[in-house]
DNA sequence: GATTAACCGAGACGGTACGTCACGTCTTTAA
DNA sequence: TTAAAGACGTGACGTACCGTCTCGGTTAATC
């Protein structure tokens, strides 16, 4: 009953494969959800998450501020799954050599942080995240989940012997990744393929037995 | 230039050394601007800077809130100094050797971020930073300076002959400080000694010839 | 014409008979108009128009600030309206002679000068109407609509042969009607039957054949 | 010593003739007083009593609010005595038959309330009356020095045998009054020569034996 | 085919905070 | 001591946005 409820109330935006109860009534609006997450990201990207307003979404969106409130329990909620879908993982490939494979994952990083969804919505996920236990937990799924592939690259390295077994793996994933978000957050340095080979010139021995 | 009038018609908040002109009228209440600011953060801290409200400043400060908006323009601009006060910049120390005076100047970043007005206020900084260039600005000139003390360790050692002086500074100081941020704002792996040791011992062999 | 946008954009409260339009969205609230007009006019007694607050009258009225601004343009507008309906026009009756006629007519209108909304708020009114015209215009409409029984009055007079047909219609109102206002705003003096029957032993003669 | 202060404290606007103690320190500025209650006027007149701000005055009478507020209690008290200063007193002249002497009070009158001071003044002296018990009696001193030509020039014309003995003076006096007020305030009707001589055609055969 | 239940848009609702403005007082320096 | 200048506490203003709540109308699955 009260499961029924809380279905009937909020949202459905959990990954439920297989809801088979046919749902009586009047299903909701097909694109909705997409066409309200979209105009999230856009009214945020245009006048921040703050001076975001229910408002201008839902006109934006086509939609009604009901039908928003119906799919998400809170404007953080909404945003919440607005910046999720914004940001997806990197994944690495395999090109035979750890010097290769770090080459292609932070040119790939650099490209990604320089512009484009993660890069506008980052510092909002961050300052979000310091009041909101669940974004935070979110935030960190996703971080580790970003962190895999270097993990792996790394682990290939090991393998193969191109990396010394004796070091940290966090450590050595910070020290990649890092200086990537601090020239992105704080300093405002360019993300460029430059960058990426200094900082690979100045790490890679250091890794290398 | 433009500041001097907006100097004029709002707040002094800049270090100007010497006002010579006689201000008529009565003065500005002395302590208000610090209890102001006091106010400020220990609301924010209390229910963040969301969820903070003029009022609730002002009667903690003692004040009125048309005190506060003689003094500054805005909300956003009394945050703004406020979080510029909460946060003083790191010097360093000359204790003979790089790897002594990167140790120390890494364990006092560290210390600063794990907890304390910067760790609060960092992540808020750097959001609003995104929408306001003025801020921005300020952020630039912060990172600026606190990367000052970074280079002039490195500077020494290269002097010394402890340091390669075939290298980038600027790389050199993102791979250093780069791994604090990125643990403080995103990972919230700790930051303690075993962090920092973890840490030199990683690049101090890189940069030594 | 643009009194059309106006009525779109704020209230309706001009007695429209047919608007056809199928009013979409939530309806106003039923009798919300009538308990912040009847809050108004109750704060503005209890305090005098001036010193009357839009909060106190909002929480009076069990309404939300928002709510009454939705309805009227300003504060004034309120007032407007609420002073509007504080005064309802006089009808004569006809009974038979000019003199009776007469007589009703400023009985009726000494009394209600005497005490009352309208006594209390024509003051406010009239001192309103000075700088803005739209209360200008709405204060003449009501003061024809107020003289015309009067006129009718003597209309029929003429008709029966009991008045000259000679006079000048406005001043022979203006002189009836005048003594009346001069009391209550100005002289102080009773506004009684005694007066009523004074002033028609003196006019009266006048405008017989 | 209560006196003193009384006097130190507030106002001087009460024909005090010699104030013989010698004053130590600055003496107040000579045109001051009449600078702001000039100022007060024109403010009064561009933007109404409503909307009339001290600070504006004071800018206006090139003087500082503090001077004001030394010389006057109140906002009240200052627009108070420039409304006195507004108004000043008709006066009738004896030309011989009660006829010219009314249709030269009357056209007197007629001219004062088209147009200046009291013409702006007296919407506003009138709504503040009502919650000003003080500036109501002063209305009515006023009202009624005015009212005294009048009366004066109906006693004459008893005393000729020119005006019937057995009508009251009020009534008579409101009768004759009564219309400019009504007009001024409330119908908007010009007050010219014409409607003069129209109420003197209507009034004078009345009251004559 | 009628019923019914959940949806939809529009938009009004009670709140809460905003930033502004005017009041009357207070506190400086200058005359 | 009074003046001009201007900052002060107080408190109302009108606006904006929140999240909720009706409305009249649709759109399926169920009867």
């Amino acid at each position: 009953m009260a499961a029924t409820a809380e279905r009937s109330r909020r949202s459905d935006h959990n990954g439920d494969v297989t809801d088979d109860a046919p749902r009586r009534g009047r299903p909701r609006s097909a694109g909705a959800d997409e066409a309200i997450l979209t105009a999230t990201l856009d009214v945020a990207r245009e006048v921040g998450f703050r001076g975001m307003a229910m408002d201008v979404i839902a006109e934006r969106a086509g939609v009604s501020k009901a039908t928003i409130y119906r799919r998400w329990a809170s404007k953080e909620a909404l945003v919440l799954e607005a910046l999720r879908r914004a940001i997806n993982p990197l994944d690495a490939v395999d090109l035979g050599s750890v010097r290769d494979d770090l080459a292609s994952y932070l040119r790939n990083l650099a490209e990604r942080m320089a512009s484009g969804n993660m890069a506008d919505v980052l510092p909002h996920l961050i300052e979000w995240s310091v009041h909101d236990r669940q974004l935070r937990e979110q935030l960190d799924d996703y971080v580790a989940h970003r962190r895999a592939p270097l993990v792996a690259i790394l682990q290939r390295g090991i393998e193969r012997g191109e990396v010394r077994a004796d070091l940290d793996f966090d450590t050595m994933v910070d020290a990649f990744v890092g200086p990537f978000i601090y020239r992105k957050l704080l300093t405002g340095s360019p993300l460029d393929d430059a960058f990426v080979d200094d900082l690979l010139g100045l790490l890679l021995p250091t890794i290398t037995p």
